[in-house]
This record gives structure tokens, C-alpha cells and sequence, in this order.
DNA sequence: ATACAAGTTCAAGTCGACTTGAAGTCAAGT
DNA sequence: ACTTGACTTCAAGTCGACTTGAACTTGTAT
């Protein structure tokens, strides 16, 4: 496949193909010309590389679920994300509520109320930072 | 207050106290000298914006939840970012479930898996951007 | 009065994930 | 053989949320 296709198949436009290919996270197989080739699995790795970016992953946090240079993937590296996935979904759900709490909460300062202050701690201590996917 | 307090209070370096004002997000409420002087409740409104930061909105997003100058905020909005989160709670459920789908698929290609198609639909057609918090 | 720690301004730098632009290369169609 | 359009490289730009550094001001402690 040429890179045309590629994105087109993945949905991604061919400057980040590039770019995911100069981080290491794809590969062509060759050239033609000055042209790259993809082999037609780049679109399944594609496919996983963007759901990990919808989850807010790094392309860095990402590579850790592709062995060396095969087309295999870490499946305990996955499973480890995916249970990373389950935390950040517990701490929203929490902050939610926290948002809930304070559209509804009567003091005039939020510090007064107890509900309040229980959800605050989650804010401010987590040091790991969700990535942009603009 | 002085600036070294709410520092404190807020957990917050004062490089981003005045970053926040220059954006509108907090007010000072007068100087001593040229020391910013700062109500007790900035820190009120500095715990919310942390919260929002926490669950990846934008600071224009959470500046959606103040009203003018006040020391008010807007409940809808609020409720509105609540329910944002509830969405993104959802999304990353199906994501994380793709993810655990991905560790376990016996396919060489998850494209021939059906179960791993439905997800995929998920990734890459969202274009909000989660924001950082470094 | 003098020093000094802590505040101030403003411009510039940083980070990750890309995008954009300029300038060049090349395969394919006419 | 020539044009054309899709590709290529490489450097630089962009976005949001801050941080950092240099140069300056000031309240407080001595």
C-alpha cells in the first residue's frame, strides 16, 4: 500500500503517518522510489494506535504495547493499560460527583461543606497528564 | 491574602495564581504596594478550577462555570460539564473494553473481529482534545 | 538606613503531537 | 519527452497551560 491509502484506511492524514513512522511506532517496508510501502497490517496497529490516543495515552505510553518490530502487540502491556483506563474511570466518576455536589450544595463556601472537601483531594494530587489529541 | 498564601492554601505555584488572573479565572482584589492581595474565597473557586483541570477541561471551559466577577458560579454549566464527563466516562468504557478485547483476540488481524470493529469507531472520530496537566 | 526575601512585569522557553511550507524527486499518463 | 500531481525531506510553526529568567520594586526585620 502506498501512504495514500494508508490514510485513507486509517483515517489518518499522511504528515502523521510520517511523524508515527519517525517515532518508531510504525514501519514501511520499503520503497518505491522515494515513495514508502506499507504492508496492510499498519492499519491494524493504526487502529489500536488511535483508540490509545482516544483514551488519552502518549505515543510514548502507546509503543510499550508493540513488541520490538513485529506486528504483535503486548498483550500484558494492553491489559496494564487497560487497567490504568479503570482508574482514570473510577477518578472521574468521582470528580463528577464532585461537580454534581458543588451545582447543588448550599454553602457559601464549598470549604464548609464535608461532600465537598471528601472529592477535593482527587484534584491537584494526580501528577500524570492526559495528552492532546487536536 | 498575599499571593505566598493562596499559594498554599490552593497547592498551587504562584506563577499559575497569576497566570489564572491575567486570564480571568481569579481575581485579586486590590495591592499592597505592588502585591496582589487576594480574598479567602479565590481559594473556593482555585479548588473547583483544579477539579475541572483534574477531569481534563480547558481553563476556557471552567471559566465557563463563573459567572462575570462574581464569586458565584453557574450551576447549569456546571451540571452541563457533569454530564460532558458522564460521556466521557462511557466512551472510555468501551475504549478500555477494546483494549481488554485486543489482549485476549485470537484474529491475526482484529479487523476480521467483529466484536473489535464495533470499538474502533469510537477512536478517532472524537476532535475534542483532552488538556494537559503537567 | 540597609539588606533581603518575596513580591512584581514581561518576554521567552517548554512539552507533546502534530501541521505547514518550501524546495526537491519521481512514477505515470499523454 | 513533458507535465503533473503525489510523494519526499527538513526546518519551523502551532496550540494550551504553564514555567523560567532577567531586571526591578517593596514591606519587613535588623
Amino acid at each position: 500500500m502506498d501512504i495514500a491509502e494508508v490514510a485513507k484506511a486509517s483515517g489518518l492524514p499522511s504528515s502523521t503517518l510520517r511523524y508515527y513512522e519517525e517515532k518508531g511506532l510504525i514501519q514501511s517496508t520499503g520503497r518505491k522510489g522515494l515513495r514508502r510501502l506499507f504492508k496492510a497490517d499498519v492499519v491494524d496497529r493504526l487502529a489500536l494506535i488511535s483508540l490509545g490516543r482516544a483514551a488519552g495515552f502518549s505515543l510514548a505510553d502507546i509503543s510499550d504495547v508493540f513488541t520490538a518490530n513485529g506486528p504483535q502487540i503486548n498483550r500484558a502491556a494492553l491489559l496494564e493499560k487497560a487497567d490504568e483506563l479503570d482508574k482514570k474511570i473510577a477518578e472521574l466518576s468521582r470528580i463528577r460527583n464532585g461537580l454534581r455536589h458543588a451545582a447543588v450544595c448550599k454553602a457559601d463556601s464549598h470549604f464548609e461543606c464535608p461532600t465537598f472537601l471528601r472529592l477535593l483531594n482527587i484534584a491537584g494530587k494526580s501528577h500524570h497528564r492526559p495528552k492532546p489529541r487536536w
